[in-house]
DNA sequence: CTGAAAGCGCTTACAG
DNA sequence: CTGAAAGCGCTTACAG
């Protein structure tokens, strides 16, 4: 039972756990770190008072004196955008994995742009303030969790310490590993092709996200393969969201000819597509097949259940920990710019056209 | 511009900055700080310094020797659980404001327990580590958060810091932060009641959760109020989950009457219950009433809008953190159980019934 | 096998 | 107004 000292709150240190135990401070480090040669009557003496008294060592002053903390600093730009969960639990895998833990800066990026802050300015404030902590708690280094897919540029230039950006990257130097945007939604598109479908609508994120390119690519990729392009009026801007792409896709059906195939670039647009088509007493895939992206919740909601990507979001904070840990370790030096690939998760909302 | 050795990864201290102004490390540290007289010249002789190194203090060695750290440990049964990342965001949002920091420690419960170990052991082992590397970083204080509201016994027992306990709570000494689950659901039915319904059916979560024994407590208290006692019959386990509930209530629509109301304890439950209402081709809210529990996503989509409760996730971690700092800080250290209020979200899912 | 001592990078009385 | 020195709690050559 820890003693009624400790439980008040006291901190044991090294210098009471030799008192008790009759032996000098370095005696007690050795038998704590296993790294000389003790005597087992010695070592079981300092082993007994230890338990007793449930003496923890101060990291602090450790990692102080060994100058390595194995502390890795994850900084976020907002740990509500629901991908970042995902990615940290990635990053505490491996942690876990290697001894590792992690100190949280959470930059709180979604409210303070709501909150109509001129957030350029502000933005670059937050981020050295937690640099200021991430690194004054001498972190071995850092991992940048973006809330969208974009290139930052330098707002984390000038760091000594090794830095990996996951979920965006930089253009100026440091690591990055992303989940692969086109190569998905080419291989979606190929799928609605083998199905015999000839007739696309697309349904578009917003015009400034570099993810709405890179799936556009990947689907007029597939498409120009057969000869096929996309007509103007059928890439409707969705903005990634289902009351706004509920509207948007309305006129569609005012048109004479419906077509086949829906692809939308996230399971909201998607799911929105479906109910719009519902909405018009139409059924799919029977009249119009539909695929999304993201492997959202609401996919496995409902019927039919939508074809969607699957991203690899915790495989991203654990590779992206793996590489920061490379660096950390002096093994690889060079930056490296991953892109994991996504999987087509099936579903039942793609038909076969005659 | 920082110089050269800097950006190779040296890092700078105090006594490399005094060297460079040509003074003593403790004026540094007093200009550092402004808790000295220090003349203007001087003064800025040592800023130019700092600004032109990009000198950052060592918070270990700061820690170390003020014996005060403005680290709180906040420790998460499972990061990738829903709620945990709005917790965090309050607990982060207090931490800003009053210049604290926090280390996470994610002890990823929900992946191991499915990889079938004998969770018991693990779990208590996985804390014990945890709580090693958080004391040894002599956080000020610990927030445990929680995946599901439940006592925790003694799993933090012997700790010499405050702890809280957030969307969980023990019947041992330590404060707790949770949500109300009966309240909302008694102002809920009372809704129904005012628009007439009288026919209730409840779609459970599973029996062995508080929330769901909290939350039939709140109805039946509402019915008995008018003399309405549940059916057994309608008193359905759809155990939290969408297909569960779908196939559940499906036996409802054979019987010759229909339940008026559907209260279902989750989101999910209640869209399975919608879902299901529209496969026998009947309507919400004309033919069954709706509500369900979470403020979830899916509540936003499709359509009629379903009735909800949101819980202050946010608000519950920002509470948690200032009740840890109370108790750091001296100032209350009783411990204490609160319970924040839920906010009833309307939508169209409940008719007025004549 | 064990201990005295230096030192990690800071802060803070204290002296001048 | 400024500096020398002690000390926070550890680790680690080094000596014996």
């Amino acid at each position: 039972m820890p003693e009624k000292n400790v439980r008040a709150g006291r901190t044991m240190t090294l210098k009471e756990i030799a008192e008790r135990a009759g032996v000098s401070i370095a005696t007690v480090s050795y038998v704590l770190n296993g790294n000389a040669q003790i005597s087992d009557e010695t070592r079981q003496k300092v082993e007994k008072i230890i338990k007793e008294t449930g003496y923890r060592s101060n990291i602090l002053a450790k990692s102080l004196r060994k100058n390595k903390t194995s502390l890795v600093g994850v900084l976020v730009e907002d740990v509500t955008v629901w991908h970042t969960a995902y990615i940290i639990d990635g990053i505490n895998k491996l942690a876990e994995e290697k001894g590792y833990h992690t100190i949280l800066s959470n930059l709180r990026l979604l409210s303070k742009i709501e909150s109509q802050f001129e957030h350029i300015s502000i933005f670059k404030d937050d981020i050295n303030k937690a640099l200021d902590v991430l690194l004054g708690m001498q972190v071995d280094g850092i991992i940048y969790v973006g809330m969208h897919d974009r290139d930052l540029g330098d707002v984390l230039k000038d760091i000594s310490k090794p830095v990996v950006y996951c979920y965006c990257y930089t253009s100026n130097e440091g690591s990055s590993v992303r989940y692969s945007n086109k190569e998905p939604c080419y291989r979606m598109t190929k799928i609605f092709l083998e199905r015999g479908h000839r007739d696309f609508a697309v349904l578009k994120g917003n015009e400034q996200s570099e993810p709405t390119h890179l799936r556009m690519q990947g689907i007029e990729k597939a498409l120009s393969e057969v000869g096929i392009q996309l007509k103007k009026e059928n890439i409707i801007e969705g903005n990634w969201d289902y009351h706004r792409t509920r509207e948007a896709v309305r006129p569609l059906f005012e048109r004479p000819h419906l077509p086949t195939a829906v692809m939308a670039m996230n399971d909201d647009m998607a799911i929105a597509v479906r109910d719009e088509v519902f909405a018009h007493e139409l059924r799919v895939p029977e009249d119009i097949s539909i695929s999304g992206f993201d492997n959202a919740d609401i996919t496995y909601y409902g019927s039919p259940k939508i074809y969607t990507v699957d991203r690899p979001l915790q495989e991203m904070g654990y590779k992206a920990m793996e590489m920061l840990l490379d660096k950390v370790n002096g093994s690889k030096q060079e930056d490296m710019n991953i892109v994991l690939p996504c999987k087509i998760i099936e579903g039942t909302s793609i038909r076969r056209v005659e």
